[in-house]
DNA sequence: CACCAAACGCAACATTATAACGTTGCGTAA
DNA sequence: TTACGCAACGTTATAATGTTGCGTTTGGTG
């Protein structure tokens, strides 16, 4: 039942782009959950397993269908939210504030956080990473003499796809 | 009435740190505005008024509140959102997406986004500038065929008079 | 088994945002 | 003057997103 014949592997291509099979990064959270002593439970799971599939940032609201549909029976909203802030805390999922909407993280193995281009005609989002973000940042907030924290960065606009598509 | 004493200056340094007077940014948008035909209304001025005033970012339904108390009659929902979708568009406030709140911006001279440092104690928060991480979006946005329209920089954290006050 | 803490279920509620439609005021032109 | 067009604003209702409070279940532990 827990995927047993999968191995997660670490991805080590920064540009992967976020291509991964769902299959094989569910395997991962369950890998890094179990060595931390964190509680994958059944629902959290399938949260997970349910933004992986979708490919797009999805809402809470959308979780809660696709819940009704799948699972046997229908959960309420404080429980999606619950999951969902269980599965941020372990760094699993992203919140892309400006759409209200979750994502899985491509790499939860490090520690950082993405850099998401979010296209506006498909709604589909790719997360980056890139080491200068968090120096220009870093920069920036010695400044003024701020400690960060948690950081949000977000980019609008057209995908490869849609701009080839000429729904761009 | 219109604020006739008071000349706008465009303000050179990038690290002044949003530290402005509020009837002076008030009359550089009045003067933007007329420059660009934007029609500066009484509502969307006081409602820029009041951002600036507040020194923080506010809600929408904050501002409501607000004017329910400055203004000669009550307003409602859409009518806030309406006036900050207008400055908004004019470069004149920005939304803070991990809040779901409103700020001045602090150079609506210039055309780029801010890079926002919310503090999560006192909620205030600073706007600065940084041309490096446009450079570092822009390229990343290459890799993957990507065409930027916007974008959201936050960071959240501690700022410096919390950090020395021992709040954080 | 008894116990406890964490996870979950549920109802109600709070907050943020928008849809749909009507009104006002102002400029233009017959 | 009247009619028209248009943008801003008003009003009501509702959608969409997120939270609180509390009771129940569950899974591990002595």
């Amino acid at each position: 039942m827990a995927l047993p014949s999968i191995q997660p592997q670490p991805c080590a291509d920064p540009n992967c782009r976020g291509r991964h099979a769902p299959a094989e990064r569910l395997a991962l959270a369950v890998s890094l959950c179990r060595a931390r002593g964190a509680k994958l439970t059944q629902l959290r799971r399938r949260i997970l397993e349910l933004l992986w599939e979708r490919g797009r940032p999805a809402g809470a609201y959308e979780l809660i269908e696709a819940l009704k549909r799948s699972a046997a029976r229908p959960v309420g909203p404080p429980t999606v939210y619950r999951a969902l802030e269980f599965l941020m805390a372990q760094g699993l999922v992203s919140k892309i504030e400006s759409r209200n909407a979750y994502v899985p993280c491509a790499h939860p193995e490090r520690q950082n956080d993405g850099l998401f281009f979010i296209c506006t005609h498909c709604g589909s989002s790719v997360e980056l990473e890139d080491p200068r973000l968090e120096q220009v940042i870093a920069e920036n907030a010695a400044l003024i003499g701020f400690r960060p924290k948690r950081r949000v960065v977000e980019v609008e606009g057209a995908c490869q796809t849609c701009i080839a598509g000429g729904a761009a």
